[in-house]
Parts: structure tokens; C-alpha cells; sequence
RNA sequence: GGAGAGGUGGCUGAGUGGUCGAAAGCGCUGGUCUCGAAAACCAGUGUACCUCCGGGUACCCAGGGUUCGAAUCCCUGCCUCUCCGCCA
């Protein structure tokens, strides 16, 4: 959410801003509605004043035993004005919040301006070797060794779903342990939070309600299944006041993410790098403003050791304003190389949305000042499995198809050194 | 799922229609005292919004309602606790 004082302030810059996102909402309309709120505020206050005098009066009259029929029959005529005025005042108020909810965060101005054909490329790590064999693509490598069951979880599903076996499985939670324990070392704590969150939280962190069609919603209770744990993390701290002492927050889980992938029918179907339920291992940092751009690059450096311990090669993309999400002002992409099906997979978002998560959630925190404000927050995969566990199986494929588990798996596979 | 109880400031807790934004205690901040600390004593101690910058309005879980006037009465929702049922 934006803050409407900003609108009010700089209404130029939020115009500029969402353009930037292709956003289309209606800022002067809500000027107006601002404008008509206050001035609905100054009349009924006024009102209020008075009545709260008159009622005094009242009060006193009473006590000394005396009428005060007079000024009972002025009141009610001031009080019905009241209610009038307070419905107005909330209709006013439910008219502009259902178009600010709807505004996207603003980009950074660090972000470079239009579609994703103008995202920029930071840094790239690692070499992109050719092997002389034919990689196979994940999902033959992965029927060919029986760890991974395409069609069976087709079955049981439909399509966009997948299964893992023996050690492919292993391999998910070799993956996972591996991921949370470097996190964990570094810092940030490790939590297990529900998969299942209210209507409430997914308009914290800005799911709700523009991605409402890419979710699944439970029937009875108008609950929704985590997209990503993001939503359960950043939400630890919603309706709350900290303390600056208290930051920055780290936390780290692992979860499934669920997805309806609307509209994406079609598109990148095979194998498992698409989707409609993956493992992941996300990021979420709550931070001071001042801090926030800073502590953007260590959480994409954080997501960048994994890769780096796994010895795959990546690129990190600045997003271009038109390639970023509804909430984030800034974000990196992390994609690594696949040989098999020879493209550039993302496998990671590192994004800052710097308070307009924390207004959603109305998360504050008291600074050394004892003011209260906004904190930032910052979130990133860490990363996620559905698309790692394709790039291992081809990056790491060997002549006679087998894979190589990468070494610092090894332990967490009881010392496996190759499947197949 | 059934029955009951309850949600008041940072915390404990009083308040059942009229100077209640809310007693008291604790905590916290500042001061006195002290070499310093503790104790004692004194003072202060919420947030948001509107503003013609004088001030005003709102907030006692949330949202409605009754009333001249609501923390207090009514309705709805959410949450917590106790007992019963069910259950990995």
C-alpha cells in the first residue's frame, strides 16, 4: 500500500511510478475522494464538538435535577446530521481504499524502465560447459533412473504436477537440509509455519487481491494455500509494533508453494520447472528503511552461496519496472543455466518492497527516536527445488547416464555419490 | 462439532449509560538524594486523524445498531480460556 500522504504530496511521482509498472489506477479519483473525505472530517467534527459540549450540559442539568428537553431536542437533530455524515465518511473511505489496494509499489529508481527485454544482466558466475554427449532434458534422465514419475502424478492430479522417488526424493531433502542449514548459519532463523493462511495475510504481503485468480482458495473457510512461505513469514509480524532492537529479522522455511498457474496453459509444460505445487526454501528479512537497499544484496548474495556451493552456473538480472511484481519496488533474478533443456531458469526472486508490505500489514517498529514507522521487508528463494532438481540432473548427467550428486550433498545423502 | 466464560493502555487490573482517554499498582523516562547504585520522594509517560495552528475528533478486540450521550445496553464477526465429543 501506498501511503495516501505521498499521493496527497507528489501526486506526479506515484503517477509516473505506476506507469512505470503498466498501472493504469486512477490516482486524481482518489485525490478526490481524499479531499471530499476531509471535508466530510472537518464538518462532523465540528458537529461532534459540540454535541459532546451540549451533552455535558446535559449531564449537569440532570445531576442538579433540572429539564433539559431543550437542548435533548437540538441534539438529536445535530445527531442524525452525525450519522449522516459518518455513513457518507464511510462510504468515502471504502470507495478510496478499494482503489488504493489495487496501486502497485513503485519501482526504485535504481530500476531500469520498461519490459522485460530491458531487464539487465549484473553478473554472471560460473562457465557454461558443453558436454560431448547428448544431455538428456530432467524428465527422461529422471524416468530413465525411476526418481522421478511425471505420469503418475499426472494421475493423481492432473497435469503440472510431479513425483519424486528413492533417490530423487532423498535428493529433495539432501537439497532442503543443505539449503537451511547454510541459512541458518548465517543467521537467520529457521521457521515451520503454516501452509494455509488467511484471506488477511495474503493482502499483507500483496497477493490479495490482485493474484487472487493464481491461488487456491479452500471452499468452506476462505482460506488460501501459500503461494510461496513469503506469506506465512513476513506475516509473523503483522498487526505489531517492534522494537528496533529486535532487527533486522532473518527467518528461513521451507515449504510447499502452491499455484494455479492461470493462464500459463501451455507454456513450459514439461518436465517439472512449471508447476502447481514445488518445494522451496525462502528468505524473509524485516529491516530498518535506511538499511534495506543494503540488505537487499546480502540476501541475493545469500541465495547466489547456494548456487555457488552447488557449483551451478547463474546469472543475476536487475528486473526492468515492467518485470516486477505488484508489491516490489526492486528485484533481482536469479536464473542458472540448464544443459538439457539448454535455457536459463529462474530460480530465485531477491526483492526489496521496501513499506508497502508493512502498511498492508500494519508492521511498525519504534526507532531510537521512539517514533514509529515502517519497516522494510525483503524476501528471496533460497531457492527453489522444482527447478534445482532439473538443473542437477543435467548439469551433473554423466556419459552413461548416471548423475553425480555435487559434492556438498554427499553427506546429506549418507555419503551417495552418484545415482545410477 | 456441543456447552460455558471472557477480550480495557507496555503489563496486571478497576470501572455496568453522563466531567472516563479511562482508577490503582507495576514497568518505563526525567529529576531530587548519592562518589555511584539501590531505596525513598517528586514529575512525566498511548496512537491516529482533522486544523482557520487557538484547538478539535476518534480509538477500552473488530464492524454495525440503540441513545441527546456508550468502555458500559443490543446484534454480527474474530480471537482466547474451561469442560465434553472427535482426531494425526
Amino acid at each position: 500500500m501506498l501511503d495516501i500522504r505521498m499521493l496527497r504530496e507528489n501526486p506526479e511521482l506515484v503517477k509516473a511510478g505506476i506507469a512505470k509498472k503498466n498501472d493504469k489506477t486512477d490516482i486524481d479519483k482518489i485525490l478526490q475522494l481524499d479531499n471530499e473525505r476531509r471535508e466530510i472530517i472537518r464538518e462532523v467534527e465540528q458537529l461532534k464538538g459540540e454535541r459532546n459540549k451540549v451533552s455535558g450540559e446535559v449531564a449537569k442539568k440532570k445531576k442538579a435535577g433540572e429539564e433539559a428537553d431543550e437542548e435533548i431536542k437540538a441534539m438529536k437533530a445535530v445527531g442524525e446530521k452525525i450519522s449522516g455524515l459518518d455513513q457518507k465518511q464511510r462510504d468515502v473511505e471504502r470507495d478510496m481504499h478499494n482503489l488504493m489496494i489495487w496501486i502497485p509499489n513503485i519501482p526504485h529508481d535504481s530500476v531500469p524502465v520498461g519490459g522485460e527485454e530491458n531487464n539487465v544482466v549484473v553478473r554472471e558466475w560460473g562457465e557454461i560447459k558443453k558436454k560431448d554427449f547428448k544431455v538428456l532434458p530432467h524428465w527422461e534422465i529422471g524416468e530413465k533412473l525411476g526418481i522421478l514419475d511425471i505420469a503418475a502424478a499426472t494421475k493423481i492430479s492432473g497435469s503440472g504436477f510431479y513425483i519424486l522417488k528413492g533417490l530423487g526424493a532423498r535428493l529433495q531433502r539432501a537439497l532442503v537440509a543443505y539449503m537451511l542449514d547454510t541459512h541458518t548459519s548465517d543467521g537467520f532463523l529457521e521457521i515451520a509455519a503454516p501452509f494455509i493462511v488467511t484471506a488477511d495475510s495474503m493482502f499483507g504481503t500483496g497477493q490479495l487481491p490482485k493474484l487472487a485468480d493464481d491461488m487456491y482458495k479452500t471452499t468452506e473457510d476462505e482460506m488460501y494455500l501459500i503461494p510461496t512461505s513469503e506469506v506465512s513469514l513476513t506475516n509473523c509480524y503483522k498487526q505489531q509494533i517492534l522494537d528496533q532492537k529486535q532487527l533486522p529479522i532473518l527467518m528461513v522455511s521451507h515449504s510447499p508453494c502452491f499455484r494455479r498457474e492461470a493462464g500459463a496453459a501451455g507454456k513450459d509444460t514439461r518436465g517439472m520447472v512449471r508447476v502447481h505445487q514445488f518445494e522451496k526454501v525462502e528468505m524473509v528479512k524485516i529491516v530498518e528503511p535506511e538499511k534495506s537497499y543494503e540488505e537487499l544484496e546480502t540476501l541475493t548474495a545469500q541465495a547466489e552461496k547456494i548456487l555457488q556451493g552447488l557449483q551451478i552456473p547463474y546469472r543475476v538480472s536487475t528486473l526492468a519496472s515492467g518485470d516486477l511484481s505488484f508489491a516490489a519496488a526492486k528485484c533481482y533474478d536469479l536464473e542458472l543455466w540448464a544443459e538439457g533443456v539448454e535455457r536459463w531458469l529462474e530460480i530465485s526472486s531477491c526483492s526489496n518492497f521496501e513499506d508497502f508490505q508493512a502498511r498492508r500489514m500494519n508492521c511498525r517498529y519504534k526507532d531510537s527516536d521512539k517514533k514509529v514507522r515502517f519497516p522494510h521487508t525483503i524476501n528471496g528463494s533460497g531457492l527453489a527445488l522444482a527447478r534445482l532438481i532439473p538443473a542437477i540432473l543435467e548439469n551433473y548427467q554423466n556419459a552413461d547416464g548416471s548423475v553425480t550428486i555435487p559434492e556438498v550433498l554427499v553427506p546429506y545423502m549418507s555419503g551417495i555419490e552418484k545415482i545410477g
